[in-house]
DNA sequence: ATAAAGTACTTTATATATTAAAGTACAATT
DNA sequence: AATTGTACTTTAATATATAAAGTACTTTAT
């Protein structure tokens, strides 16, 4: 297994707009999209595609009430999301220190 | 600028085969088109193309001459791909530790 | 009360990128 | 001379990302 092999690195979160998402939601108990779309300078669209991916394979979590009679939906990171992350913090930093 | 800007990294590196070229080329002097495919573990195709995009933006130069009568392309990274780089890994660094 | 503007998203369409397959131009081997 | 192999490049298929449009409201202004 070589230290260049770019296959090392998860795909679902080596995305710029996934990484961004999975770094912000590493480091807070939780946030809400409208937070993250801040945080990550995105569009709704954008966020909503990419947030439902990691959703998708179980790496983050929502749950969606009403606050104020507007809908708010908060995301969390799962105990899988982040050991993923922390993996790929690692293959990155192989590649990139070699 | 918010800390979680996806946008801060340069999506020309940022494409796992790419940055794998590229973590290979900064630490060597230069590097054949079939000794960069053998460490990035890719197909023909996959790295023609995509070594092809960083010369596009003169991260990288080639050369090609002919040795024992076969093609042989050689690849170097160039002075404005290793500040590329650079800048590319400090941003990765401020998203992942913000 | 109604219309216009805003919020919090989701869905769909379009553009772009990645990957896989096929092709070119040889050289070496059988 | 035909087959196999090497070193790529090009084209085509597939997947992804982004932008635009849509839904279901709420709030504010008229």
């Amino acid at each position: 297994m070589s230290e260049f092999d770019y296959q090392q690195l998860d795909d679902i979160i080596h995305s710029r707009i996934r990484l961004a998402i999975m770094a912000l939601l590493v480091s807070v108990e939780s946030a809400t999209f409208v937070y993250i779309r801040e945080k990550v300078n995105t569009s709704d669209g954008n966020l909503s595609v990419h947030i439902r991916k990691l959703e998708d394979v179980n790496y983050v979590s929502s749950t969606k009430k009403f606050i104020d009679r507007k809908p708010v939906t908060t995301f969390k990171i799962s105990v899988l999301g982040q050991s993923a992350f922390e993996e790929y913090v690692n293959r990155l930093s192989d590649l990139i220190n070699h």
